[in-house]
DNA sequence: CCTCTGTTTGACAACGTTGTCTTTTTTAAT
DNA sequence: ATTAAAAAAGACAACGTTGTCAAACAGAGG
């Protein structure tokens, strides 16, 4: 690898012109700078990052924690969002994962961000919670995605899902639905219980009967299948209360609802309309009838992360200090064909 | 953030002291040692990464470099393993994204690479191809995966889908299905040539009549829901050959497919069997009935390939020459309940 | 032609490490 | 106690940049 001083003798020039050549520093002559840029094509010569790095204090890159590695839907979709603002803002990204069951910024990855002298750091979590950060995080910019940490200390981009479970009743109400149910996600979920309040409140407030919560049992969990497959057949045959519309935690869950509705011989949405929620458009899209859905915009707030970690950046370098907020982002319903 | 000095001056000891202690070398004393190790506690030191990187030449990073931001359950899959054999590693990842147009070494990316002075390079595409890579790459380790170099200058790690082909047939003809059709992938794909080679081989081994593969428009293409209609609709209803199983060139379009049968008053798997490819879990193991489908493991593509790196980066420590091989990675059927 | 600006250029230190070599200290052997 | 050898510790340069400051140069006005 060629050197600035390599490219100096070949231009005939000092290393300090042709520092001043590739930041586009005013004060070189217009010759000059031309000698500068052939040497520099004609070696082949790259500035050393970690060299700028070292006298400058700033790398241009940024870290990018996330708890799961791009698993579920909303993780590589934040994570996508994330890496295509980055790359238009001139940043690259430091992909580090962190154990699931440890704190994000412990151990090597927190090691690794302190060492590495990145500009600013971005966490994203694959479901919404909150979090603990360690004080030492306070350094740095931090930007939280689809978390949060309770003294709000750092800024989090997070979605509105109290909304959005208000949003899903009041499609269900608009198209007179009065009797449903909810089968939420597991009841320590964050999520669950926001999107629970916003459903239940926009029956409340429709002056309607409130319609039940159901809690199911996490993904992972073994008996999931089960467990959705048990809550159904209590609503249909057990309790023969048989809802016309089911709202589900998510559009995998809405998945097998559908599966299970259609094997107690029901027709989605003649029967029984299904509701999803986060609009995970490979699964809604595809499946057959189209799913309707809560769509949240996991992507955006990836990109929105970007941007925001970029001023606090600069204002870190101002020595100014922004107040950080939680930024609720609202979803939007996407109507398909599995909900009339 | 503290540096060396600040640790040495804590401690009474030399820099190069600290540095022996940081770095695990011998001739410290015992006590000189812990000394050494409070002190960094103490001050929270945390060695520069640059610094280090600049004075040996490596960094302990290596670029990931992908042409679609981790948007196909392919390229998930594989930036996944890669994530994890990397943390796995002690390696951090610099995640860099190429527009798919342009070659994925040049301009901005290619700069980076080249000032970074990453170990080594994974490039992922997000479907099985043929790519070109500048000569300049020679000049550091590069590990392909999912696609490849004409001239074998480099490692690769793809699937073998000519393979993957051969036992979607096998287990059809085992099932005793003699009137199928394949609806493969786009005819320019690489993928689609091999798996329809495959395909076809394995029945005409068996001395059956070889059926036909049928090429289907670009998943991208505005037209591709119908293109896939039409077909089905030819095979069932216009030839009204009735295959009793459709081979499919992926889940999505298998899902697809179940969904075009449904419409046309079929079962499946009773009327008519389904085989997917990729074994996309999200969708095969959602869906009902379960996909069977042809299973290729992307993520241990993705890890493989961080290992090969490894040896790549050794060999190029030593000045050893490797010799670049193409790896086809076999896949396995995954049966469920869409073929019977 | 000389001086006075203002522009262009260069010399050198510094960033925080590690590698090389030297010096000091300890240990072992006489 | 003396000496040789081995072990521990340190001084200093170097990695490839940029920032600071000083030097050289060009152009304008007398």
């Amino acid at each position: 690898m060629p050197t600035i001083h390599d490219v100096a003798k070949k231009a005939g020039v000092s290393i300090k012109t042709v520092s001043r050549v590739i930041n586009d520093e005013p004060n070189v002559r217009a010759k000059t700078r031309e000698a500068v840029r052939t040497a520099v094509k004609d070696l082949n010569y790259a500035p050393s990052h970690h060299a700028r790095a070292m006298k400058t204090g700033r790398s241009g890159t940024i870290a990018f924690v996330t708890d799961s590695v791009v698993t579920s839907p909303e993780s590589t979709d934040i994570a996508r969002g994330v890496a295509e603002a980055a790359s238009e803002e001139g940043l690259t990204l430091f992909f580090l994962a962190s154990e699931p069951e440890r704190s994000p910024f412990c151990g090597p990855n927190f090691d690794f961000i302190r060492s590495a002298q990145v500009d600013g750091v971005i966490f994203a979590t694959h479901y919404h919670r909150e979090i603990e950060i360690p004080d030492a995080m306070l350094d740095l910019p931090l930007v939280l995605v689809n978390c949060f940490e309770y003294e709000g200390r750092f800024p989090a981009i997070v979605p509105d899902d109290r909304l959005g479970g208000h949003q899903a009743a009041s499609l269900l109400i608009k198209k007179g639905h009065e009797n449903v149910a909810f089968l939420n996600l597991p009841e320590d979920v964050v999520a669950a219980k926001l999107r629970g309040q916003g459903f239940q409140s926009a029956y409340e407030r429709a002056g309607m009967a409130i319609p039940p919560v159901l809690y199911l049992k996490d993904e992972q969990d073994p008996d999931y299948d089960h467990d959705v497959q048990k809550h159904v057949h209590e609503l249909f045959v057990d309790k023969n209360s048989h809802p016309s519309a089911l709202f589900c935690g998510n559009d995998k869950t809405a998945l097998k609802v559908m599966g299970v509705l259609r094997r107690l011989g029901m027709n989605v949405p003649k029967d029984v309309g299904v509701l999803g929620f986060d609009d995970f458009k490979l699964i809604a899209e595809l499946v057959s009838p189209g799913l309707s859905t809560v769509a949240i915009p996991y992507l955006e707030m990836g990109r929105e992360s970007v941007s925001l970690l970029k001023s606090y950046v600069a204002a870190d370098a101002e020595n100014r200090i922004l107040q950080p907020a939680k930024m609720q982002i609202p979803g939007w319903v996407v109507e398909r064909e599995s909900l009339i």
